[in-house]
DNA sequence: AAGTATACAAACATGCATGTATGTATGTAA
DNA sequence: TTACATACATACATGCATGTTTGTATACTT
């Protein structure tokens, strides 16, 4: 074949990410091949690697195309929940339950994530992408913690970083387990009852 | 080399398995050839499929080799605690964090489990394996909520089931959260805290 | 003591995945 | 319109992982 438009080429580039993000999320990374992924996408390898250096720098650009996303649906929820701390938080944890299960680019990474490849230093990359975007968001999300805190909403004997980790692992725990079996369990009616157990834990103990 | 002492095979067979279970948490199961595993076993390839009929065995008879401590532990802990029910999920709980920071093989197969394998098709007998293992326990664990209920120590509007998956679910995602990072939270105090602010949130409301 | 089974080593056969190099027809800019 | 850059396809070179087969020295059996 010959050269196409640039936006013929920005569409390959689309259905490339695409292909692999269904592969990737159904077979796994390490048993996807490039070959596979370039079928799928109705092209040939030569398509990918004129596109992206290698497996790497496709999972990265993968996640890449998810992260806008995510980061202006944080500054959207900011808005609208300024008020209460909690509330705020609550409705942060729902929405990422919320967008799991009915977003399938989302529910495709993060299976993909969780199941789908191993973390091993060759991916070390993609590792530091995670984890930066844990670390940042689990300290961006401490402040409410500890405005919460302050208007007495919390426990205040309560370490925050700790309280982050707990709900941010309750989270985790709840995607990883749910997408291990979606049918074991109703996703929205355990995250909603655990995450209410939770918060309403770190209610201050009445005197 | 030549036949060797039925207990030597024993060792031989050990060796591998130590082997893998380190190469595996190390460096992941896609990208550990079981000539790898063979050579720091010092032995080659031979050996391990006299032993093992290919991969997945091998992973297997890793899972099976922690099976029976681990089931040996659930009825320790039975007998122990049988008088409080949320006494006795707290130990519980407590004591898998404690096994996963202080047993090697423990964290090495749990590292493999959560970070360092696909989930695919492909594995599926490891798969139903894990799952098999986490709804067993599930299901036994929640006969402990309907008699904490009955013992009026939680709150009896509250699903049984999703009380289970809430609290496996933050364990998990406090394993998963560690085993990625372990130097940026301390597992011990942080999860103490966390399962007690969820313990807290069962209680009943004081009317 | 002899025969057999065992516990591996060594060699072979195959296939697939990766990376790279080259070819080529077309869009695009001068 | 020409010259170059682009967007791929095609072909090649290499390597490694797997599975299988065969070989062999020794432990075990009777």
């Amino acid at each position: 074949m010959a050269r196409r438009t640039k936006e013929d080429a920005l569409t390959t580039r689309s259905d490339l990410l695409d292909a692999a993000e269904r592969l990737f999320s159904e077979k796994g990374v390490s048993r996807t091949s490039m070959n596979q992924v370039a079928e799928a996408a109705g092209v040939t390898r030569g398509a990918i690697y004129h596109h992206f250096e290698n497996k790497l720098a496709l999972i990265d650009a993968l996640m890449e195309r998810v992260r806008l996303p995510v980061d202006d649906m944080l500054e959207e929820l900011a808005k609208t929940h300024n008020s209460n701390p909690i509330a705020m938080l609550r409705a942060r944890c729902l929405h990422i339950i919320h967008q799991v299960q009915h977003d399938d680019h989302t529910q495709a990474l993060i299976t993909i994530l969780l199941h789908k490849c191993e973390y091993v230093d060759e991916a070390l990359p993609i590792h530091l992408r995670h984890l930066e975007g844990r670390n940042a968001c689990i300290s961006e999300t401490e402040v409410l913690v500890d405005l919460a805190k302050e208007q007495g909403l919390i426990d205040p004997t309560l370490d925050s970083r700790a309280v982050i980790m707990g709900l941010f692992s309750l989270i985790d725990g709840l995607m990883y387990n749910w997408l291990l079996e979606p049918k074991y369990f109703d996703l929205n009616q355990t995250a909603l009852q655990a995450i209410d157990t939770y918060l309403r834990g770190l209610e201050p103990r009445s005197p």
